[in-house]
DNA sequence: CGGCCGGTTGAGTACAATCAATTCTGGTGG
DNA sequence: CCACCAGAATTGATTGTACTCAACCGGCCG
């Protein structure tokens, strides 16, 4: 132990508190889990890396493990019949995926860009959850913050016009970054339009031009294809909170 | 105790399993708590009712309780600007509701016929968790549940065409039925017309006309305005399923 | 009997999908 | 280092579908 200077905790998973009235900071995610429980899960856990592009695993096959993201960026899908596909989540550090029913995944996941990750097997995560009543907990938490993120997608797509979509999805991605305590000067969107389509239940044409409106009018404006500035505040809150 | 025939247990909670596969019967939900886990719940819960049409709680209000359905459908919504409403679920007997983020509930509900529930003060529910690891885990998988189900009504708002949408939302109640272990040999809609229309991001007209289409072209009938039945199997399931 | 609420139907408009052509970008090999 | 290529992204023209607004039905209750 002590002979590492640099020691891998375990997994952390991270999630803004669902009771707490802000804990740390208001709206920041914090790493719930104790050292303990770390170790505990480092023990089971091993780690894997994917290259950008490379499936993590498919729908429908056995779940057999669950993923705690280190690094990069997941994204997870629903293979549509065609070239098509519904994105049902973007995955960043701290999260946990691998949800499954009747023994079998639910969706199919992929990395968007390199990713290392804990992998934790589920029989062996089985088994420490019912020994142990705080990790639980952590694990719940989790679970709800997925779960509001899930609600909050869904708002999303109920959304009519296009404009409305990409900019909640900005602003998403701005809290996340602020979540993270990373500096939200600019919007980073690490995923391929194509892919933001299918998150925001658009044709790619559409994404396209409704980015062009948006900086057409002035609300925001491209440093490049993936770092987006936020220009006019209001009229971009406007659009993303209570679109009509 | 014995005193009574009736027992009341506790609170319910009903999930598919999201690890065995087929457990006890393939898809259904089951009873997830012991007689034991439902009697410490029921020590710290009470029994509230609502009639139909009442607010149970608001969006942003401070979340003291969470609440589980006994009998009755409760409607999670998000109140838009004007007479429009974002509808998040609709929930049934065995289900779970009153998730805060920073202690404030993150939508509101609504009673939409007349409920009972058990009401669980948040502050003895965390007490219960952190001692119980049994208890934890079932509502881990009741997590699970709500987070698959929410991953579907996103994938339902992602549908362009009205009729598919239509179509989903008949679908997911049929399912609903029959994992309940209720017959379904017709679709049983509690809510009225521009609650689907929440529910699915459509206008009130919109669905009106799919439900029309959907009749029109014999591919389900009404036996009264919230009684479904499915004539045409494998049109609906292709409409349902993999739209396009 | 009349009004009200939930629901349906109709006409016109707006917005995004589609299909297809074109430009931009990043990566590769000469 | 540059030329080139392939995939990503943008743009254009047309079509379709759902929205809006508004009128109309039908049951329920006073």
């Amino acid at each position: 132990m002590s002979s590492h200077p640099i020691k891998i905790a375990g997994p952390a998973i991270r999630a803004v508190d669902p009771w707490l009235p802000g804990n740390p900071v208001r709206g920041e995610r914090h790493q719930l889990l104790s050292d303990e429980e770390r170790a505990q899960l480092a023990k089971i856990s091993s780690i894997v890396r994917f290259k950008k592009g490379e499936m993590i695993y498919e729908l429908n096959a056995p779940a057999e493990a669950s993923f705690n993201i280190i690094s990069g960026v997941v994204t997870a899908f629903r293979p549509l019949s065609r070239k098509r596909e519904h994105i049902t989540a973007f995955l960043y550090p701290g999260d946990l995926f691998g949800l499954s029913e009747q023994g079998c995944y639910v969706n199919s996941t992929r990395a968007t860009t390199a990713v290392t990750a804990y992998r934790i097997p589920l029989q062996a995560m089985r088994r420490l959850l019912s020994r142990n009543a705080d990790l639980d907990v952590d694990i719940i938490i989790k679970l709800c913050d997925e779960l509001r993120q899930a609600q909050r997608h869904a708002f999303l797509l109920a959304q009519k016009r296009a404009v409305s979509k990409v900019a909640m999805l900005l602003d998403l991605h701005e809290h996340l970054q602020r979540a993270n305590g990373l500096p939200a000067s600019d919007v980073y969107l690490p995923m391929d339009r194509s892919a933001i389509a299918g998150y925001l239940g658009l044709s790619l044409p559409a994404v396209s031009r409704a980015f062009r409106t948006l900086t057409a009018r002035k609300i925001i404006s491209f440093r490049d294809r993936r770092h987006a500035q936020i220009l006019d505040r209001k009229a971009f809150e406007h659009l993303a909170d209570a679109p009509e």
